[in-house]
DNA sequence: AATGAATGAGCGTTCATTCAT
DNA sequence: TATGAATGAACGCTCATTCAT
């Protein structure tokens, strides 16, 4: 995370033994269900206490504050998007362009599925008043961004920094924009593969430039 | 408007008055502010009654229930958009690709103001939770479409409908898209203006396929 | 009324003109409406000036305290409640054996209707914790009971008049008792007839004691 | 009870400790006071919470809602009241007739308690307007009428059930009217003892016929 | 007389947080 | 570690009342 300093508070901020891990796990699994189904605005510390079937009080103890639980879940959420995005990249280790288009079918594919269509737009709603969601957010997506640039800089050898930069930076956009039209339950879901292709073409065409 | 009755409701259901009209739009423009700065987890009626400087009460009184005034403030905003989007497009009545360049340059132009940037993932986020928001999502996104098909048709002649309908919801994914990274206090700000050269070439090149 | 003061003020504090004192009597009757329909609780000077048609400041101008329109309102029912009581009784000048029983009759009948069921529950419930209530009820009571005695002492002229008090209130009772079991709507309703017999021979055997 | 459920749940929803059961208790108890005092009306949570030294948050979390604080509360006092009534009812062994007269000397006697006068006309009128209080009202006095029933039988064993039935109800009747004749403070308070005497007189008459 | 506008107190309820055990 | 109990602030909303016109 940011600062490396995020691997031993994921799990609650007291959590020394085994027990307690796992107890800190539990809840922040349970956390994002409730996050998922109910929204931000219902989203409360008593929802996810009785969810996770644990005290208020008990929950209160892994974390402290309502705020500590939230950026745990985030973080929680994150590092399972980035690990699966690692992973489709390195399925198979032919041909660059072959990746970059495994990543970018899997990114396009994952912002259909309700976890993901709920997840992030809360996120980015979170970011504009949170400091510290905004840090997450700009995490991610350089993280993300920077397979891209590895994979499309593979692609296209001769392109400059500033370039590549750029160009990624509009595949996220183009990527995270669709979540609002094509995510689960939305307008254009159901064309969901015929922009898959068309976004595939589109910056397969660009950087030739 | 989604149905039509909206022109006589969007400034409170009381307002006989000239001074009551005023007083209601003053609480909406009063309401945005407050929704822009402190999102909606802390968009209360007491916040914006304060900010408007009008008793609690009072406000009610105007919008008698909460989300009655959400909905006015939302239809207030995006009706602002969606004028302005046309005013944009019929600015000059010169060549159809000129005017999708003008039309886009205000879209990448405008989603760099702070309003745009804090307003729209507010709105999405409230949307995956409040239905009514997300009607009035799909109908501005629907109507800003609209005008990118009819543009996009006179420039490119042959395109069929369903290439025409993919298309404009690509343009406006990578345009919302890019509200995350080119809006206002994000990452790549400073480089709208690239963002946008490349964006037209990108939209320019592909449907000529 | 109680203090011979209320003859000009169950029209509203200010009723000047004929139309003023037309309109006093409108809210007054359409008061009686809401408060039967809606219960006490749901008895607001909303509900009333929106169902009399009239706006809440003006109604605010006739009966400027909700006290106000609560007393004039119960005066208003009692008197007519009063009214058809001396009516029923005089309603042929026979034996005075009969006039008791009709007025016991009329007394039972009235019991049953939906007006008198659930006015003078409110009224007795009101009577606990407001003094002016309290005494409205004491006079509406003593005032029937006087007709009762007057009857009952052409029925038995030897009875004293101590005897003469016990069995009146006694037969108050009953009746007023009766409300809760035989009213309108209650479980015993279905049996009032023979109820309103069973009345008649109780109180008919009584005093030959 | 109505529905059975009742034993458990008197003492407010949550209640795991004996403390906790001690204080929702308390809370009931006080509550009935405030309903006694301030009538239903003025019986706030706050004015409860209140009374009882307690916060308002801590009310809540013994009973969720308003209408449970107020149901266990009549279920309480309706218990109470019962109880008591059938202890009188078997206080001795003796002849039916004397079982039957005590029953309603205590009937009598009881209604001219504060507790009594002030609390079942609130529980009336909430009966007008409230589904679970009319049931709470109906159940209370087939219960009581059920004792009469069963005495009055014993004393006149060739009364057929109809006849039975209603006498019954009228003694009920005439008992609860007395309540706003004779009851705490009322007109004829002075008068109770005699008006006991006739009551007693009048029903044992009755039936004979 | 009559209206629409405005106020402010109070309502039931929710909730993050604290605390004693 | 874990619980149930307890707090207090804030929330959306209702309402009698007042006021300018």
């Amino acid at each position: 995370m940011p600062h490396g300093a995020r691997d031993n508070t994921e799990n609650g901020e007291a959590a020394g033994t085994r027990k307690g891990r796992e107890r800190a796990r539990h809840i922040l699994e349970t956390a994002v269900e409730v996050f998922l189904d109910q929204g931000y605005a219902r989203f409360t510390l008593r929802a996810v206490a009785e969810a996770a079937g644990v005290s208020s009080g008990n929950l209160n103890y892994y974390y402290p504050r309502k705020s500590d639980l939230l950026q745990a879940m985030v973080e929680h959420v994150i590092d399972g998007y980035l690990a699966e995005f690692e992973r489709r990249r390195r399925g198979a280790p032919d041909a660059p362009q072959a990746q970059l288009e495994r990543v970018l079918a899997f990114w396009i594919d994952d912002l259909g599925t309700a976890r993901t269509t709920r997840f992030f737009p809360e996120l980015w709603a979170l970011a504009n008043h949170d400091r510290e969601a905004a840090r997450l957010m700009e995490y991610v997506y350089e993280r993300a961004r920077g397979v891209l640039v590895e994979l499309l800089r593979e692609v296209h050898p001769r392109l400059d920094r500033d370039t590549l930069d750029l160009v990624t930076v509009l595949m996220s956009a183009t990527m995270e924009g669709l979540t609002l039209f094509a995510g689960d339950g939305k307008l254009w879901a159901h064309r969901r593969a015929a922009l898959r292709e068309l976004v595939q073409r589109l910056f397969a065409a660009l950087p030739a430039d």
